[in-house]
DNA sequence: CTTACTGCAAATATTTTGCATTTGG
DNA sequence: CCAAATGCAAAATATTTGCAGTAAG
């Protein structure tokens, strides 16, 4: 494979190695596997990747999901509950939102929260780190059926 | 506030009664605990509640906070990590601002984000549920002194 | 009295850590 | 070869649950 095989980036392996880390398969089986998934916890990360090779320890997928997000390969967020929700880096912008009543998670462009930013600046001076925003409340679909 | 006793609010002996609920001192413990701390972990309320009386198990803060949840008498929001946080319900409809360097916490009034909010329901059909809404980022303190 | 509620201890679940072994470069 | 990374198992956390005793109404 060449600097890039299509599913985990072109630049993954430069990154590494530009801090002297090694490249082990271990890594790209995780990274692989949150890209793959879109959002998972640790736990669904881990699963994906046991699908693939066996014996992958638990504590090396969150000691892989920390660093990658160290070097700004995969980001985290907390969509609820405990388990933080790891995505991949490479995505464009966007935040989320979840659903209470059936879980779905979706990505919004982070343009459409703008205004509300710049608004938080001004009256809060506080900085949106946009990314890392989660909004909780009912999709469509949940709003049109109630349970 | 009628029946109040200037802690708890008014009603939520009304609101406990009306279901058919018991009164216990550990229940009013835990509503003056999430009152006083103003925004609080399990743990933190099982602190505070200790500090007046001793020997409330935490198991019986974790029910109580559930229980209160129900009632609407508290609410709670995921502020990063893992430990959801409780405040009292009582408190006016805002959000959260959580610094990522200093983790100081910050109640916005919700009419900030309304054209957000409204946006997001134009474009995404989605429903907000502002009481839930956690925004992280930096807060001016720590934009202004970098660690 | 009746049964909701609490305390306690054990069961779960999740994440972290120390250390011996393996392995990438 | 050598430091970095992994596996493993134990420890540290956080939360839940069953059950017997306590107490609110």
């Amino acid at each position: 494979m060449s600097t890039s095989d299509g599913r985990t980036g072109p630049d993954w392996r430069a990154t590494l190695r530009a801090r002297g880390l090694r490249l082990t398969p271990q890594r790209e089986l995780v990274l692989d596997a949150v890209r793959t998934l879109g959002h998972a916890t640790p736990d669904q990360v881990l699963a994906q990747v046991q699908r693939t090779a066996t014996g992958v320890n638990a504590s090396t997928v969150y000691r892989t999901l920390d660093l990658l997000e160290k070097l700004d390969l995969v980001r985290h967020t907390h969509l609820g509950h405990g388990a933080p929700t790891y995505h991949f880096g490479g995505s464009a912008d966007h935040f989320h939102t979840v659903c209470r009543d059936c879980g779905t998670v979706t990505e919004v462009p982070t343009a459409i929260a703008r205004t509300f930013a710049e608004q938080l600046i001004t009256d809060q001076a506080f900085q949106t780190d946009m990314g890392h925003l989660t909004v909780f409340g009912r999709c469509s679909n949940c709003a049109a059926h109630p349970s």
